[in-house]
DNA sequence: CAGTTACATAGATATTTGTCAATATGTTTT
DNA sequence: AAAACATATTGACAAATATCTATGTAACTG
């Protein structure tokens, strides 16, 4: 498997702030709107949208638009991805 | 299973820095003295040094001393719990 | 034991990142 | 069409991080 620092890093930085960690624990019971996570975190609007950016970015969250709407939910494609990826940093034979 | 933001933000510091990522892996092909991966990174050996503290840190590199020679190598178990992590984002059924 | 080697730590600095207030954009409602 | 609402974008700023040089520490070597 290759691996692609920058694309690796950019994934993984998904789970590497607490603010965005929190997001995540809020998505594993299905999809939010923006405005629920906004209601449930200490953050100001411009700073979810911010996290949910660099979380749509890294291919973890997913997000939908339902007229004025953002729905966000966790991509279980992406967490498969990014287990891939940290399979492939066990010790190969080679 | 219970997810702290803050442990889980320090586990995957390990993977969203393109160094580390390259750390890594130069390491699956095992075992590696720093002065070896010190040869393969462009970068100055307190650097490297830093990194190493993080990627121990983050329980994802074992460091072993012998001498005056430091061996750093990919934790399986590391790399078990983080994919665990990464596991308890998909959603659940409550 | 003095010099050398391998690595860590400290301190300084530049870059990146997280955050907020202000504003823009797009959608719905009246 | 104007007002209201949900979200994104911009720009400023502070905090965190990555990097370097200089120095310290511990282990080996002649």
């Amino acid at each position: 498997m290759i691996v692609d620092e920058k694309e690796t890093a950019v994934i993984f930085k998904a789970f590497c702030d607490e603010n965005r960690i929190r997001i995540l624990k809020l998505l594993t019971t299905g999809e939010k709107c923006a405005c629920k996570l906004l209601d449930e975190l200490n953050i100001t609007q411009p700073t979810l949208s911010h996290h949910m950016k660099i979380l749509c970015d890294s291919g973890i969250v997913i997000g939908r638009k339902e007229g004025k709407w953002m729905h966000y939910s966790i991509s279980e494609k992406g967490i498969i991805k990014a287990k891939k990826y940290l399979t492939a940093f066990i010790k190969t034979d080679k």
